[in-house]
DNA sequence: GTCTATATTGCGATAGAC
DNA sequence: GTCTATCGCAATATAGAC
């Protein structure tokens, strides 16, 4: 079937495991096996499994540079928060595991947080805070606004629909064909409130 | 110093070290040591280190159980909303690991998920779909609103400012003195929009 | 109840054949 | 490059002494 490479073969099958169980949560063994290649194959292409899961890791987040294409847009403030959100929800419908790593790093981080992960998630929140300053700044957004709080409170909004997907499915519809209505809701809401 | 049993002083230590590494970045060997017992005293309490996990579980989501009180209360929607968000920034101090199980739990599910967790998110998310309903009804927030979106973006807020503290608490103060102003600040954007 | 000692299994890593 | 076989270690669990 596939015609990928042994490497990145790994690679793709150890993103859906470690997300699956964590890092300490699978098995070289059960790796390899899944991924269809002898166990030596991993210490071959990569420097061990921990270094595997730096690989994927570093991968999951380099979606993360697209940041800099909202902050050089000329736009509004409203259209740029607007493009943040749109980018954030396709950012977990094209990486469906990236969530996970973000949350297990964010929870239990691992000596890769500091360099993979904070960087990232760091950038994305800065780039909503300026945003949501300039709108204050040109008195577009009330100045009693904290941009910070509001910054990590949209963030939140937009991460939390997916995270708590599991728990939710039951009886909210998670299919990406909502997603547009979706983002008109989210603007909705922090345009008018309730 | 700890007056307590052996059998919760591994209660407390598990569910530090489990919110710390996750159930399989601890051996019952560390857990056993930092307890201060002898490691077969985990099978003697517990039926084994899965067991423990799962009491502890247990006792974390416990909490959630105040949500009734909430439900019950005779009170106008906005100051219900209120009342849950002071709730669930209290339930994050009170139980500082948490989070922790609780995002562990989303996004790489135990066999405890359905049982223990599944039904504490699904109750605290209904009860405030509950409240937006009950607004819209009567005519005091607008009829515009999906009242299950609109939830989760609520809970979305309080429980992101929380879970991304590690990535932001160089920029944004987490102390909880300022978690009153957070609340009015949550309220703030969430009756008046931007 | 609590310990030490041990049985057993599975782990990550790698040597060496091909 | 890729495999099999194996080393050395750490895991969980428990038997049996006290």
């Amino acid at each position: 079937m596939d015609k990928k490479s042994y490497r990145s073969s790994i690679i793709s099958t150890a993103t859906r495991l470690f997300a699956e169980s964590g890092l300490y949560g699978v098995s070289i063994r059960e790796l390899s096996a899944a991924a269809g290649v002898s166990i030596s194959m991993i210490s071959y292409y990569f420097e061990g499994k921990e270094s595997l899961y730096a690989s994927v890791l570093q991968e999951q987040f380099s979606c993360f540079e697209y940041l800099q294409t909202i902050r050089d847009k000329s736009a509004t403030p409203l259209e740029k928060i607007e493009d943040y959100i749109r980018w954030s929800i396709q950012r977990n419908r094209d990486y469906p595991f990236l969530l996970r790593y973000y949350t297990s790093e964010l929870t239990n981080p691992t000596r890769h947080f500091s360099v993979i992960v904070q960087p990232a998630l760091e950038k994305a929140l800065q780039t909503l805070v300026e945003i949501i300053k300039e709108g204050i700044d040109k008195k577009l957004f009330r100045d009693e606004l904290d941009p910070e709080d509001t910054a990590l409170a949209m963030a939140g909004m937009v991460n939390y629909y997916f995270l708590s997907r599991l728990a939710t499915q039951e009886f909210i519809n998670h299919s990406p064909e909502r997603d547009e209505e979706l983002i008109r809701h989210y603007m909705d809401i922090f345009t008018k409130g309730l």
